[in-house]
DNA sequence: TTCCAGGCGAAGA
DNA sequence: TCTTCGCATGGA
């Protein structure tokens, strides 16, 4: 390895496995030695330190761009303090470490419009399917590893090219999707800049991408972190700890907006976790 | 066989 | 405006 970064976090305030299986991101593969996947189309090998991480990557990978990519550039300590709720603070006890990752946009986007009615295992798949049909390939540690797509390479795919991998109905809203943000490249890039009502406006234009998809696009692929998901995991996770059983997805999010102020989508991970991990999972 | 999966869009009430 | 239903696919 020609580029090995190590970043310090003191009082465990990072934990690699919990956050690379949080469900936030996907096609990372757990290693006995840590995580193997994609920084910025660098493959890269992330691992635990009792005192901080390591990633070793053959690629230029600066100190700030692990940092950001890990989510490490937020106090997330000063985040949860602000929040008088008690139910939060517990979820944050129980998982302080997982950390908000910070994925590529397109990636993120055909993420999650592919994770609609689907599970996270085959989510992983339909990614990887598609990522070594015309992905880069990489040489990495004894083993090939499949960059995701560039644009320029998923705009030559069909809808039927979508569907021989196994998307079923999402590959006409992925197909879709590819050849309205190739022409408007430039302006789904600029989501990240753009307040969050609007930038959530924008992407809900897209078939194949409503309330949660959109939610979920704007938290992991744009910062947003007032977006708050709303899944079934959520709907039972309000339901079970706070007694509220509002179905309104426009409700749930006002009254996610009144409990965790300015970084929801935040509470709304750990809470994810809580249910996911403390129920039946996967 | 039937149900379910980090939902969505369209039709019906 | 709110609720219900069909949807591709594959693993449990």
């Amino acid at each position: 390895m020609k580029n090995t970064i190590k970043i310090a976090i003191p009082n465990n305030a990072f934990r690699l496995a919990d956050t690379f299986k949080s469900g936030q991101i996907f096609r990372w593969r757990e290693t006995e030695k840590g995580f193997a996947g994609f920084i910025k189309n660098a493959p890269a090998l992330i691992t635990q330190l009792p005192d901080g991480v390591v990633c070793q990557t053959d690629y230029d990978i600066s100190e700030q761009q692990l940092s950001e990519f890990l989510g490490l550039d937020l106090d997330y300590d000063s985040i949860f303090n602000a929040y008088s709720d008690e139910v939060i603070k517990q979820a944050y006890e129980k998982y302080r470490g997982l950390t908000i990752l910070k994925q590529e946009p397109l990636e993120c986007a055909i993420s999650f419009i592919t994770s609609a009615n689907n599970n996270i295992k085959r989510i992983n798949k339909h990614m990887d399917a598609l990522s070594k049909l015309c992905g880069r390939a990489y040489e990495f540690n004894g083993q090939t590893l499949y960059a995701f797509p560039e644009l320029s390479e998923l705009q030559r795919l069909t809808e039927a090219d979508f569907a021989a991998l196994g998307f079923g109905y999402r590959a006409a809203y992925i197909a879709a999707f590819i050849k309205r943000v190739k022409d408007e490249y430039p302006l789904f890039l600029s989501l990240r800049s753009s307040d969050y009502a609007s930038a959530k406006e924008y992407l809900l234009s897209f078939k194949g991408i409503g309330n949660k998809v959109a939610d979920c696009i704007l938290l992991y692929g744009f910062r947003h972190y007032e977006a708050f998901p709303v899944d079934v995991w959520i709907k039972r996770a309000l339901n079970e700890l706070y007694g509220f059983s509002e179905k309104n997805a426009q409700k749930i999010n006002e009254f996610a907006a009144q409990k965790f102020p300015n970084y929801a989508g935040i509470a709304q991970l750990y809470l994810f976790m809580l249910m996911r991990m403390g129920g039946s999972g996967q």
